[in-house]
RNA sequence: AGGCCAGUAGCUCGAACUGGUAGAGCAUCGGUCUCCAAAACCGAGGGUUGGGGGUUCGAAUCCCUCCUGGCCUG
């Protein structure tokens, strides 16, 4: 059984710090699981922790991807299956921090073994959507995989085209691959730490963060991304807050705009990430108000789990 | 001071001509989730139509009056 400490949370709410002091105490390493920070160059947008605060402290899953390598929530599933090996050869504690409610699900419960998808069909597909709609391919969906679309709404254009990529590249219905063993869900037993605000609080929060990476050169950071040659199209750009000054910079929007849209998103972000942590039952929630209490209150509640410092 | 225009959901706006009993987008809230998830979706609540009075079977709509904002004239 390898013990491993999960920390997360909506968006804001301090799981980087707390992770840290986690880390710093229990001689921890930290995996990241969310999807954005392993894009290099994606730094301030992304809330990455600064090169600083990571010196002392083994970070995994980040920085690992350009911005135009895919990722997904199976690939993450088996990196950080992989980095935890890792630090437990290294008798260090992982602790794996990120808001991506998916992904962790992926790590923690397991997820059906598909192969890649091969990305000549992915853009085969995304090119038929746009030229026969995507009713015309939910209907094929309902013919080759009628398990599948029953399960899902003709609208919902990511997952039918999901649906369809997979039949397309493995030959194989989607509802099939599920009935597979998921692999992973194994000799894992973690400690999960939920942080919280109140919902006013937080989206206040959000608000003052935005205005400080702004203030910390985001902009400038997006200007170089762009001259780079990276396109907005690319899979790191799905980002909260890229596009938008993205578009600022071609002169679309003002500075004003981007930044309320991308505070306005974040906010959607954080309550999607409250309506998916909140039904998983093994969480045990923390108050994030005041961080150094909760802190406190997390490290004693870890000591009671049986975690200590460099013996786990 | 006079004239004109406007006031409808938290916000932006619809509801024609010819009165028929107020809708949409966004926001908010709730939810879905097997690999692009910082994605892609689904649903719900919310209005004494600026106040008051009148006409009418019936008023956001017509009439009177008051309030507020804007524009024009002095």
């Amino acid at each position: 059984m390898v013990p491993v400490v999960v920390i997360v949370g909506p968006t804001a709410t301090g799981k980087t710090h707390v992770a840290l002091e986690i880390a710093g105490a229990c001689r921890g390493e930290i995996i990241n699981s969310d999807a954005l920070q392993v894009y290099r160059g994606f730094d301030i947008g992304t809330a990455k922790p600064s090169s600083l605060e990571r010196a002392g402290i083994r970070h995994h899953l980040v920085d690992i991807l350009d911005p135009q390598e895919p990722y997904s929530a199976g690939q993450f599933a088996r990196l950080a299956r992989q980095a935890i090996e890792d630090i437990r050869s290294r008798d260090h504690l992982p602790i794996i921090v990120g808001g991506s409610g998916l992904y962790l699900r992926a790590l923690l419960q397991g997820i059906s073994p598909l192969p890649e998808i091969d990305p000549a069909v992915r853009r085969q597909l995304r090119e038929d959507l746009e030229r026969q709609g995507l009713e015309r391919l939910y209907k094929e969906l309902q013919k080759v995989d009628h398990l599948t679309a029953i399960n899902l709404h003709s609208t919902d254009s990511q997952r039918v085209l999901r649906a369809l990529e997979v039949l397309r590249s493995t030959g194989k219905p989607l509802s099939s691959w599920i009935r597979e063993k998921p692999f992973g869900a194994h000799e894992m037993v973690s400690c999960q730490i939920g942080l919280t605000l109140p919902r006013s609080i937080l989206y206040d929060r959000i608000a003052a963060r935005v205005g400080a990476m702004k203030e910390q050169g985001w902009l400038t950071e997006v200007e170089q991304i762009l001259a780079s040659g990276v396109r907005l199209s690319d899979p790191a750009f799905q980002a909260l807050g890229y596009r938008q000054l993205g578009s600022h910079l071609r002169g679309e929007i003002s500075l004003d705009e981007a930044l309320g849209e991308t505070i306005q998103a974040t906010r959607r972000f954080a309550k999607r990430q409250m309506t998916w942590f909140r039904k998983e039952q093994d969480i045990t929630w923390f108050d994030a108000l005041e961080l150094r209490a909760s802190v406190d209150e997390i490290m004693a509640f870890l000591l009671r789990q049986g975690y200590r410092s460099g013996n786990v």
